[in-house]
DNA sequence: TAGCATAATGACAACCGGTTTCACTATCGT
DNA sequence: ACGATAGTGAAACCGGTTGTCATTATGCTA
């Protein structure tokens, strides 16, 4: 990932998002970066972020509210992540748990789109938990 | 699915869905249902969509050029179905190829949203060969 | 059948996330 | 220092979706 040209802008959101250890979207992004680059416009975000998912850095990870939301990756290889659709925490799962799936596409004449479904949506423990009580 | 009150709009979109046989959006709906019932607003088409979608008779499956695309599905138990990005066409799973990613999300202390992932990402033959055509 | 209560409708406006535009600025190579 | 050019940000714009509201269709009751 080099800086390139407008370093600061760029370290900013960099820093902004690996602090963030969750999904985000690009609003939140903008936020937290500008407490670093109070000048930073949400333009640039938007363009940083295309930048990254493009660079493989960061991919989709569905919606929250209306809005995308992405995560940060640097594994290389063939991987899933698991996001809870309500609080954004991630993790990555062991091997290729969508194998079967794969293969299950396949026989009705399909190719499933792994780079698509490089984070399946999921609610961790803590979510789990709040959703039941206030049920 | 009770007719309800105002059969013909009712009838017209459903008779339209049906005989999409693939995934496709609102506009699309009413566009094609018009034929049937031309003073069909489109607001008209969004709500009765919302609706099928809450009694569980239409799922999302995923974005195509910016608008939001469904599918319908009488099939009531677990299932997924496989819907090309390019064109929409869907393809019905065999058992639960999903349940090895569901294991594998739950001893990351998560629970997969099978419900979100009624429909996965693929492409079908047709459009995989017309892309190696276009490359 | 007439009359009423209310679900449903559709034209239109508002909303909202995201993208494009364009004049301006920061950075690099010379 | 200076020209070339990538990068920037405010604001206009876009298109899908949702809200508003007066009107219409439907079912129920008398």
């Amino acid at each position: 990932m080099e800086p390139g040209r407008n370093r600061k802008n760029r370290m900013a959101l960099l820093e902004a998002g690996r602090s963030m250890n969750r999904a985000f979207s690009v609003r939140e992004l903008h936020t937290a970066a500008r407490d670093a680059a109070p000048r930073l416009g949400l333009t640039t975000a938007y363009r940083t972020m295309e930048r990254w998912r493009e660079e493989g850095w960061a991919e989709e990870a569905g919606t929250r509210s209306g809005e995308a939301v992405y995560v940060l990756c640097a594994a290389q290889g063939h991987h899933h992540h698991v996001v809870c659709v309500d609080c954004g925490a991630t993790a990555l799962l062991e091997g290729c748990a969508l194998e079967p799936a794969r293969e299950s596409a396949r026989t009705a004449g399909f190719d499933l789109l792994d780079a698509a479904l490089g984070s399946l949506p999921a609610r961790c423990q803590a979510c789990a938990g709040a959703d039941e009580q206030s049920a």
